[in-house]
DNA sequence: GAAAAAGGATAGGACGTCCTATGTATCTCG
DNA sequence: CGAGATACATAGGACGTCCTATCCTTTTTC
């Protein structure tokens, strides 16, 4: 017989699992409470309970999924062992990502337009991101190659390159992405780089 | 006396603007259209006849934006010579764009959200870039290195560290932007990196 | 076994949005 | 100058959403 604390867990699973779906294919505002308890075979009363309304589900959905694949990214990275086999791993964990499927990027994708206008919700973000790069650093070990400061820049050339394969798949080969992250790497490891032969200008 | 076709034209312009302000600020999603009339001093009715419905507004704005941006890069791109010096043309005209000032990006990203589930957004989207890269291409001139192949990825990595920057202004200068973006055509430009020694594979 | 607490269902009100149908003032053109 | 076209306003119905208040059922605690 399953307890109540048994059944409270599965359907905050549930809900977490329909919200995700929803989300991916109708979008954030999309989505109706309503329909995620459906999906879920719950009534909204339980997504108000569980997590206090649409924000909420939206924040533990990623949160959840960024730990979990921080996890991943940091095994597979333990046994990686140049820089382009690391950034490869990374590149494969956005790009057919085992946890949460196609739906994740989409989400991630909502979540950063949401950020960019809201402080709250920026700032969240900032502190998971910076987390995750930091385990992920730690989980791979030794890498001198892999400073903290390239992580924002990586994170964002991952997700931009991500953006246009989902919109325009051939574009975007694996080895196109790992060539442009080498390049970011190379250029905050480098900062011996000509800023006159680069033509770019410090801001 | 101001014409009835210049009294139009002007109203298409208030609600572009309106409509402009009010997405940066609440998303699109958020913005309804009684609201982008009320700010135009127009009403309802005006949004339904110009633009048949708010999808409509956005593409607009969009369109209209694109072009305009592509003429500014293609005439500085111009007069720069070095890649590097191009790719920081393009960078800057991201970064710190003369036209639709900050908030086209957010809008950007917006839709392409939008376009990440909507196949009738996604091919506009793709059309729309394609064109916009092939004219960039043509005003540079005799760019030998900017094949086009490289063009989607190129904006892919523009849009994402300019999406990270707008979360993590210090996390990303514009050397590192000129640097990713430098790795990204050199993958394209040159084949003959050895996939065995970049740890990626062909999809 | 009774009391307390928790998980969740149900119903409904307040609100906002989309979009259409119709009205009206202004311009254009024969 | 008068008829039609144009540009936009106005009003309102249908719909969906959020969230609260209240109730019932099951589990835990003493």
């Amino acid at each position: 017989m399953a307890t109540q604390g048994e059944r409270r867990a599965e359907t905050r699973r549930r809900l977490l699992t329909a919200a995700a779906e929803l989300f991916a294919e109708r979008g954030v505002d999309g989505t109706s409470i309503d329909a995620i308890a459906e999906r879920a075979d719950r009534t909204s009363g339980a997504v108000y309970d569980h997590f206090g309304g649409k924000d909420g589900v939206l924040i533990a959905l990623l949160d959840t999924w960024v730990e979990e694949l921080g996890l991943v990214i940091g095994a597979e990275l333990s046994t990686a062992t140049t820089l382009a086999e690391r950034l490869a791993v990374l590149w494969r964990n956005v790009s057919e990502p085992v946890v949460g499927g196609d739906r994740w990027i989409s989400l991630e994708l909502e979540l950063w337009a949401h950020a960019a206008r809201n402080p709250d919700a920026r700032e969240h973000l900032v502190r998971r991101y910076r987390g995750a790069w930091k385990g992920i650093v730690e989980l791979a070990g030794r890498s001198g190659d892999a400073s903290p400061e390239v992580g924002p820049a990586v994170i964002g050339v991952l997700l931009g390159l991500e953006l246009m394969r989902r919109v325009d798949p051939a574009s975007v080969t694996d080895e196109l992405a790992v060539a442009a992250l080498v390049g970011v790497v190379a250029g905050t490891s480098r900062p011996d780089l000509d800023p006159q032969t680069t033509g770019a200008t410090a801001r």
